[in-house]
DNA sequence: ATGAAAGCGCTAACAC
DNA sequence: GTGTTAGCGCTTTCAT
């Protein structure tokens, strides 16, 4: 089915159904009106490869997540959106369900699927290079080594010191932390150690706990830190989907919170909100972090000056709610 | 930047060029690295579209949600994503922002766009029809009025006679619901009003409020409804975006749940389960209404046996838990 | 107002 | 193993 059975079934050339589809001046009435009557009833649908070929105007742009239901992915893709549709630019989602295996396949699809790739992937960077030939890539909520690539980065250490701070101020001394259950000790750690140890806060080895990025895991993460260790009175988490899991355990586990334990996350989601007691966070702008990568993909391929290095980055301040 | 220009930079035809990036098998060790080289040296990505013209073996299925952010929405898309990578389909994902003009706009670019077409709509099928031009369109939670249309519509009214059996059954005789905001009663009402009628529970007319689909919403939806109506001893709601809202404003009016007011949602999303007290709703499968759209869409652009009506419902089932 | 010809970038089929 | 030819479906000149 393509533009010359319409042409046949009209009785007219190709030039003039493109015409008459594309709503052009040069055409007369009756004619126009029987190619779209002939296109309508063959069910005739313009290639859009073809068009694309010809006309290539519209940038599709891939959004790599490990998990769109996590609320903190949510927020972000939506951002991704809500840009891309500002700049007229289209957006792919993949799901790469947290497994390498997938976000190498997608990364091996997106190729010829897509114009620029943006996104978080668990995959080195010399493996994003192999499998990404030519297409611009930028990785949110990571620095990147290699100047292939662009970065959107977040800096945490500002809201952390806050969130040790408040919680300092509030005669806490023996804080835990839920990092995630990453390779090593994660960034948001680090912060977290530095802002402690301002406050002449010694962190016991057994304080850190990991966890896995789920409000299951955040649970989990807790009740073997309590069971070893009942007398912290305080925890910081990696990010808020762990914090509300450890909000939910304490909860089970007969602490009121703030009062026998405060709990502070990270990121700042909205269903930090919805839960009982309110989280408090070390809250970042999540969309802006869609919004920046796609901004920057954006430029990146069409060539317009891409954003600094400054401009890149997203800060985190302290959102105080009930938690803590 | 073309494979032409790769193949003149390499010195070779383009043909050899297309086989030294493809991956096939009759080519040179070294040439093959030489073209490669010179691909990667002049920052050379091919065309998707030419790509696509040539093998047009990628169905690209367009998702259009109102928000991305409303986690009902959310699990809808993640099935429509896991079912579109089960296929080797892409979907690009449309947020309309629950606005008309948005999603006009979104339908006028997408023909263009995408193989077919899956989502919530507001607009009229009318209206549909006449900016999908030949596109198959599969609309979500609604059944088509018109031919050219496939629709997953929801069943939930066993499982909503099943809520209102439980309420009775513990006694309650004063049930109110919080509807949404549409132009008329939702389907949902009406299934609460037979069930209601089948256990001799009058529905007094004030005792369905409507709210806006959001957590706020729901909140200042009970606010309004306790105050005219302070005797009601049970609420369902029309989903559970709402019914969490009527958590937290029952919560901050002081009243326990569901001790003095029971709750019941429609959804069963897993966001019920991090709200304490948890959730009862009346549960669907959110991500099987993804995945068959995604489906149906799929087999609508092979020309496969597209599932039959019978297959295009989601049913739902009281899940007990807290609230209620 | 309409038609003919050219070409977008790529790959499959067929030479060599 | 490599190059040549043809053509995917469409829109844009340029004629008529």
């Amino acid at each position: 089915m393509t533009i010359h059975d319409v042409a046949r079934s009209a009785g007219v050339s190709r030039q003039t159904v493109s015409r008459a589809l594309n709503d052009k001046a040069e055409i007369d009435g009756s004619t126009k009106q029987r190619v779209l009557d002939a296109a309508r009833e063959l069910g005739y649908r313009p290639s859009r490869f073809a068009r694309g070929l010809v006309r290539p105007d519209t940038t599709t742009i891939g959004l790599v997540v490990p998990d769109l239901l996590n609320p903190f992915f949510t927020e972000v893709a939506s951002g991704a959106l809500a840009a891309a549709r500002a700049r007229g630019r289209h957006v792919v989602v993949y799901d790469t369900a947290g497994d390498a295996e997938q976000e190498l396949a997608t990364l091996r699809v997106i190729g010829s699927q897509v114009d620029a790739v943006v996104g978080y992937f668990s995959r080195s960077e010399d493996d994003l290079d192999r499998f990404t030939p030519g297409v611009p890539v930028v990785l949110i909520g990571r620095e990147p080594r290699l100047p292939r690539f662009s970065g959107i980065s977040i800096d945490g250490e500002d809201g952390v010191r806050e969130a040790v701070a408040h919680l300092a101020g509030r005669g806490h001394r023996r804080i835990a932390m839920l990092d995630d259950d990453g390779p090593g000790p994660s960034v948001r750690q680090l912060w977290f150690r530095r802002a402690a140890a301002e406050h002449g806060i010694a962190i016991a080895p057994g304080w850190i706990a990991s966890a896995a990025q789920t409000v299951d895991g955040g649970g989990a993460a807790l009740a073997g830190l309590l069971a070893a260790h009942p007398d912290v009175t305080a925890v910081f988490a990696f990010n808020d989907v762990i914090a509300i899991g450890a909000l939910r355990e304490a909860r089970r586990f007969g602490l009121r919170v703030p009062a026998d334990l405060a709990v502070i996350g990270f990121d700042g989601l909205a269903l930090g909100t919805l839960v009982d007691p309110e989280l408090s966070s070390v809250a970042l702008d999540t969309r802006a972090l869609g919004a920046l990568a796609v901004d920057q993909a954006s430029r990146l391929v069409t060539g317009t000056a891409p954003l600094e290095p400054g401009e890149l980055v997203v800060r985190a301040r302290l959102h105080l709610r009930e938690s803590a």
